[in-house]
DNA sequence: TTTGATAAAAATTTCGAAATTATTTATATT
DNA sequence: AATATAAATAATTTCGAAATTTTTATCAAA
């Protein structure tokens, strides 16, 4: 493994669980001490991070943070929404037995860092990469039988940059207590085949980002 | 503007005219003679293009251009329609006068390129980029007035990399006839501001590049 | 002839500095 | 005091070469 990726991926998972400011300049010098890597290797890494959105390039005045915004949290949400139940509608067309297991096995780790969560009284800090990580696992396995690569592609550069998002705005890293039903609901819709209902019910996940014109219930893609 | 952003562009349209064969290697070494830059600049110039998949790139080894595959060229089909449809009927929704103005402006350019292109017993070469850029504009203009930048920006990697798939397998660089009609069917149901018709005729224009099995009208968003 | 090891060549990755451009600070003018 | 200009500082962009890794070529053994 080359060094470019590992700081790659180590810089990625900073982006999203908000250790940088938004609107924050990434200096060049700043990650070159760091991680002990020249300028060049810093130049291209970040542009390998604005690829997904993670940072905003700017010619000649180099890479900031994106800035917090309501606007783009409620696109991203809106964006989710649309290739979320796609994905997910097509998996259940599409996905076999061994599919639905690894649905529920990505349900059940998650359940039981949401549990750990639930019941303390304020978030554990140490919890965030792992309830993060869980969580875009399952997201991720609810369409990954859709027999899309670019729809997955195009799923996970929408996730990373929603929860950056999320991340700096909310002190709870995103993590609601409806959200443990809310999983629930999705993967019970999406073991009973019932396209219609995992639409709605992923659209409801995803609708307290949504202003309130926008709240009602989607038409279904899949009558 | 940086000599960078240049020749990024400029390769990018190289990239998608098929000027480069599927799965040729793209070396550093060549670029740096062709543009006069470092290895360093060709190969943040190649980050930037694999950021939107005009390039892949793989650890180690380098950067290709993408081979084609009809199971790619499905796939990128199917995301512009899921794309496409969702930004063309919010478009309707929230597009106003000008909008409607600016789409006829674009379909008129571009219906002017066509019939030229049609009326010649083979496809001119020399017309290649005009009619890429109009029909590109008119996709674009179609889904603009749609309250998503996300969106806006996933389809325009989308149409890149769909593109790139078709021109160097089909010798008239993906047009076709038909395309005459089909855009004029889907400018007159946008001006209509009918959202199931719009729909339907994207998916008619997309259609021929998905299997048989898959040619059947999507049920419609917007009911 | 094929297979596999070894050496040579070619390509990729990383570096640190030079050149360019933006930003800040200081100075002068209205 | 406010604005504009100029110098100083800081950041970005580009370079070309060194270090590393992959690919190709060569040659010996089965």
């Amino acid at each position: 493994m080359t060094r470019g990726r590992t700081t790659y991926e180590h810089l990625r998972d900073r982006l999203i669980s908000g250790e940088f400011t938004p609107g924050q300049r990434m200096k060049y010098e700043d990650l070159r001490l760091d991680y002990k890597l020249s300028v060049s290797t810093v130049r291209e890494l970040l542009f390998r991070l604005s690829s997904i959105g993670l940072v905003d390039f700017i010619e000649q005045r180099g890479f900031r943070v994106p800035k917090e915004t309501e606007e783009l949290r409620r696109d991203l949400a809106q964006s989710r929404i649309l290739l979320e139940t796609e994905g997910a509608c097509l998996s259940i067309r599409y996905g076999g037995v061994a599919w639905e297991s690894r649905l529920n096995a990505a349900h059940h780790e998650l359940k039981h860092i949401e549990s750990h969560v639930s019941s303390a009284s304020a978030p554990p800090e140490e919890l965030i990469p792992l309830w993060s990580t869980a969580e875009l696992k399952f997201h991720r396995t609810l369409i990954e039988e859709c027999r899309s690569e670019v729809l997955q592609q195009l799923h996970l550069q929408v996730y990373y940059r929603f929860r950056q998002q999320l991340i700096s705005s909310n002190k709870h890293f995103g993590f609601i207590t409806e959200n443990v039903d809310q999983h629930q609901g999705i993967l019970e819709a999406a073991l009973n085949h019932d396209e219609d209902l995992v639409s709605e019910r992923i659209y409801q996940h995803l609708a307290r980002h949504l202003p309130e014109h926008l709240r009602k219930p989607p038409n279904t893609n899949h009558p």
